[in-house]
DNA sequence: TTGTAAGCGTTATCAC
DNA sequence: GTGATAACGCTTACAA
């Protein structure tokens, strides 16, 4: 199988190499009896071409890479991950793409990893994930001028090509909902507090607060690391604190749940006593008790734009608009 | 930066091309002077090489590929794949291996992806996972004499390269472990009936209740899809039996925590009235409630020990032992 | 030890 | 329309 070339098929088939390629790749001009000839041979030895010589020649691996800034174990649990994954894939596929998925823990191993995947041109762009406020990465790719697409938000709107869930409008949307249903000490917890998405979504609960004329406490705030440990504690701390909070905005449905099984863990009941919003509304929602009210973020659309905006852009279409919001719902469920 | 090739780096060190390449392959035998000339060059201009071209020259392009039969819902919510994707990576990147993913959801796209990914030698080798009994992929990528190693078991047990969980025996281990704990009605819902991994546990599940001479009875048996609706409907229908089933085992976490949770919407108390246990000891398990015992399978030493043996297969070795078994262990919580 | 040159399997630009 | 032929960027005999 090893020797089954362009070549080969052309000398079955009578004919030059060149008219394989051409036969192969749609050219219009090329005699029907010859297109019928060589399209036999193709089909009877089975013949498909060489990735590898494609890649080279066209300069295109058709490969979309997505970096992940995760350990394994982060990773392993995480539904959003997971579903984007599998939304990329979809959606790569059906314009012959395919993904090369990547994890970077460290600051360091990111670097390796971009270098390693663009600038050995292995992969034709990036999608960027958990983006920060001030992203070394995102200057570096949009200065090198890669092709790339950012699930997040970057300042100024469109100086990159972005597609994003309304982060601030859902957490607007939640908060303002607790707020009518009765709650008035709401706390939020966040992700990493440097990642964008972890402030987008505060912004919206501080908007929804302040419309409602209910006092922002920075004691109602707290941020984890993306481990269960660390909204479980942030929960203890808010369970310290008199009054306690009626109401719990997690940034995720894993700290949301973290969150809920600490504080059940004293003795809270759920959602009387303090209620729980997660964010992400995966599967998981559906097997805890009580079950997790969620805002649900149409991962496959934000999967779907993003994308397509990024083939758009590997194949020299400058993708307009730049910027596209998924909208979000709220899922309502047992706890909130 | 589209211009920086090795013979660049060549002129501006005032050497051949060729050095270039021996220096960047650590080839000895080069003259150290020389050798830090180019690596200074190298290092000033950031020079990469181009992975492209490498791939064609080597005939290899250092991408694995692991395809997985699940639509991309289906997939979301499994936390088996995200923790296999995950170590997959961490190990393949020790050995400057990438990973490629994709989805197949139909027999016909299957048959697709593999030639996509294999033929074209767009992979250099193959993950698999979920193999059925009489699995057409692996004869074929065999037949072929395409590196592959298969997560599961085959038949006969050398004539493939593959990596697995001790299903049969930690099946046993589980059934025996409620058998002692005073279960008798001991029931197994499997994932589909086809795959190798469902027959495994369940012949694990029968060999236990025998040497405990309890009989097996084809009631207590029920197989499920990948989806959280069936495994219920199978769980409703234990349910209707009389007597009803004291413990329930299913094959992995997601259909145990369905079944679970069914059964707590008929009313039943866990684990009182029924024991439930899952397997995979995903992050899940311990969200839920009453938590969720399971059998942990070690999906990082699955995913290290397949890669490895994966990359020794493309480099030319000959893995030995051809097999490797994964040991198990009961992670005993709440539910069982 | 270093340089020259022949590929790796395609695609695309020429002549014919 | 079709067939030589020159890239694509790199690795590796083979020559010097």
């Amino acid at each position: 199988m090893a020797e089954l070339k362009q070549v080969e098929i052309a000398r079955l088939a009578g004919v030059s190499q060149a008219t394989v390629s051409r036969v192969l790749k749609g050219n219009p001009q090329v005699n029907e009896a010859m297109r019928q000839r060589v399209l036999a041979v193709v089909q009877e030895l089975g013949y498909v071409p060489d990735a590898r010589a494609q890649s080279l020649r066209s300069q295109r691996t058709r490969l979309i890479g997505l970096v992940v800034h995760r350990a394994a174990e982060a990773l392993a649990g995480d539904p959003f991950f997971s579903a984007l994954i599998a939304s990329i894939i979809e959606q790569a596929g059906r314009h012959d793409y395919h993904l090369c998925v990547d994890t970077a823990r460290t600051a360091r191993s990111q670097r390796a990893v971009y270098e390693e995947l663009l600038r050995t041109r292995r992969v034709d762009g990036l999608i960027l994930v958990e983006s920060e406020t001030r992203d070394k990465r995102i200057e570096r790719l949009s200065s090198e001028g890669f092709p790339f697409v950012l699930i997040g938000r970057y300042d100024p709107a469109d100086a990159v090509c972005s597609v994003d869930n309304d982060n601030i409008g859902a957490a607007f949307m939640v908060t303002d909902y607790l707020v009518r249903t009765g709650r008035r000490r709401i706390a939020y917890i966040g992700g990493p507090a440097g990642l964008t998405v972890t402030r987008d979504r505060l912004q919206g609960y501080r908007d929804a607060l302040e419309s409602h004329g209910i006092g922002y406490d920075p004691h109602l705030v707290a941020f984890a690391g993306f481990n269960e440990r660390s909204a479980a504690s942030a929960m203890t701390d808010l369970l310290s604190q008199t009054p306690q909070p009626d109401a719990v905005l997690g940034m995720d449905d894993l700290i949301a749940l973290s969150a809920m099984r600490e504080a059940k863990r004293h003795g809270v009941r759920v959602p009387d006593d303090i209620a729980f919003v997660g964010f992400n509304d995966s599967p998981l929602c559906r097997y805890v008790e009580p079950s997790l009210t969620s805002v649900a973020v149409e991962i496959p659309a934000l999967a779907r734009k993003a994308t397509e905006m990024l083939i758009a852009l590997i194949e020299g279409h400058e993708p307009n608009p730049r910027r596209q919001i998924v909208p979000a719902r709220l899922v309502k469920r047992e706890s909130a």
